[in-house]
DNA sequence: GATTAGCACTCAACGGCAGTGAGTGCTAAG
DNA sequence: CTTAGCACTCACTGCCGTTGAGTGCTAATC
């Protein structure tokens, strides 16, 4: 169908217009590259591109640019992961080295990949699937009002206000503790969902009113919490490549603000061979990013998944190193969280 | 010096202005307000607000924009805070008022605040200056890994990983917490970061190695998080006010997902006599922010200050608006949390 | 002395127009 | 299958005259 130097011609259609932002010609193919050919053969090869609709024509008599299609083509079956720079290793090695607390390394994470490939960098939060609850700490406020704080062996922390109805004393928000830990602690998420869901029965009778709204928000804080939030950054870069859009970049980071987007679509992403999926152009329209591209991996603890880290950017952009830089800090973040 | 006039002149000028975002003329003043004097009147005047700076032309021949003087004047002596709309009052309060734990009601706040003014909006963290510690709990996370939560009265959690030299048993840690618990609890911050510096000392001699690493972070915790974070929403608005910038507004967002420099202009901004405060353009040059305008206020609990609001936007901004939004969100916010 | 009418002047914006050049598509020959 | 040649397309650029909003100035008027 699409002879073996069409496709190399559509490989260095999609690099020289990613590295120039101009349509790219016969002439100019034949000049920057040795295909020991003419402008004339090369015009053929891509006149069958065009037929496949791998790349258009912005304009009649015009160079070429690739397509959503040719874009997909490249990065799954011509694009090499170049690998990082020592640079760019000796950067993720300096910049996540220093680890501190669970926020603290997913937001050093998130600049540092966004550094790495100049887009908008995302960093989803681990999945509580596979934690087991490590304590469950209850402090009183006030007469009503409690603050419920629950600590996975994973090192996660989780709080939340939760009013009661009738009045708590300290004594009696003791003896919760007591009892809510006694039933909770080392389950897993969904074992201790189950479990805090027939706490206010096992609690002492004076305090089942306030037991019962304890356990309700603890069932809501061991389950809603998974992977349900994200990290962001970058958002400047966007700016920066406003020319690579059709019009303007409001909605597309409208909808980047809009968390809930990007976490359903990365929910939808499969792995692929290289544990790097992209998803380009219209693929993403139904989520309002049909002009962007976003590309992820997901991260392990454990062997087990967890979350996925990514970047979004538009149509235009360097793939080869995106994705190399996207599995290198996620197989470095792997191996970070793996440790505890 | 500049008539009466002149300065109504001048009011219209950035009322006209921001609304239209073109330069206005003598003539479009004297059809759109009631002044009851010819076009050639209104050129003196503006000839007069031309030499004290506070309007300039863009072209030689074209209408006249505010300055940054000029802005500055209209914010301090000729806007009035027009109240909000019952609309916007009632967004208020249907959107603060499920109240759950401070991350919420920060991201909330900052996102209603952003729908409110059309601009980025800014939340800085509660400051924990008047906060006295509630509850410190250590866990093990592993043989030489602890994690330290620190819960405070207002229901503020700071926590950090702390790595240890020597291995800690399940027994040493609880001996531990409970020594922690028994030193720190009631205090107020500053204090409480005295007394956790003298904890290793105190702490039982097998102890001392890790107590003294565990001592070190809780004094970080106390002292180092004093406001210094922030949260951020409706950073597409910039983009859609995109035109207001002669360049580009990369820097901008460059600038404002640096959060330090945010949090040190929030710093030197001082309280004016509505509650709100203004920095106008050049007034933020230092901060990279040159052609931005920031508006801010500080919202209260039990009479102490405690921490800012705010907004940021281009120069051309409806300030009468964006003030009353700021106050009212913070004067809100103050009322929420005063009630903990 | 402030206000106004009148007028010359400036200058960005717009549209039309021809020239340029990169690039294509096609055809016929190698 | 490849290539040279050629006519054709069309965005882009620079040029130019027109238009119109708006200014600044001056002299007359209230």
């Amino acid at each position: 169908m699409v002879s073996e130097r069409s496709l190399e011609v559509l490989r260095v259609i999609v690099q020289d217009y990613v590295s120039s932002r101009e349509p790219v010609g016969s002439k100019s193919i034949v000049e920057r590259h040795s295909f020991g050919v003419s402008a004339a053969t090369i015009r053929n090869d891509m006149a069958l591109l065009e037929e496949e609709e791998l790349i258009a024509a912005p304009h009649t008599s015009s160079g070429r640019i690739p397509t959503d299609k040719g874009y997909r083509l490249f990065v799954d079956q011509l694009s090499d992961l170049r690998p990082l720079s020592a640079a760019q290793r000796h950067a993720i090695e300096t910049f996540l080295g220093q680890s501190a607390d669970l926020d603290d390394v997913l937001s050093r994470t998130v600049r540092l990949l966004s550094q790495l490939t100049h887009q908008v960098a995302l960093v989803q939060y681990p999945s509580l699937t596979r934690a087991t609850v490590k304590h469950v700490e209850l402090v009183r406020l006030s007469t009503h009002r409690l603050l419920s704080v629950l600590i996975t062996d994973t090192g996660r922390v989780e709080q939340r206000v939760v009013d009661t109805t009738s009045e708590v004393t300290e004594e009696s928000v003791a003896d919760l503790r007591t009892a809510i830990n006694a039933t909770l602690v080392g389950l897993g998420m969904t074992d201790a969902a189950t479990a805090a869901a027939g706490l206010a029965e096992a609690a002492p009778p004076q305090l089942a009113g306030v037991a019962s709204i304890v356990a309700e928000t603890l069932v809501e804080q061991v389950l809603a919490n998974r992977a349900d939030k994200l990290v962001m950054a970058g958002a400047a870069n966007l700016v920066r490549t406003e020319e690579d859009f059709t019009g303007s970049i409001f909605p597309v980071l409208e909808a980047i603000e809009e968390q809930v987007v990007l976490l359903r679509l990365f929910g939808e992403m499969a792995t692929d061979q290289h544990g790097v999926s992209a998803s380009i152009g219209r693929e993403n329209a139904s989520f309002g990013l049909g002009e962007t591209s976003v590309l992820s991996s997901s991260y392990l603890s454990a062997g087990s998944e967890l979350a996925r880290v990514g970047v979004l950017g538009p149509l235009r952009m360097d793939y080869s190193n995106n994705m190399a830089a996207v599995r290198a800090v996620a197989r470095y973040l792997s191996r970070l969280l793996g440790e505890n």
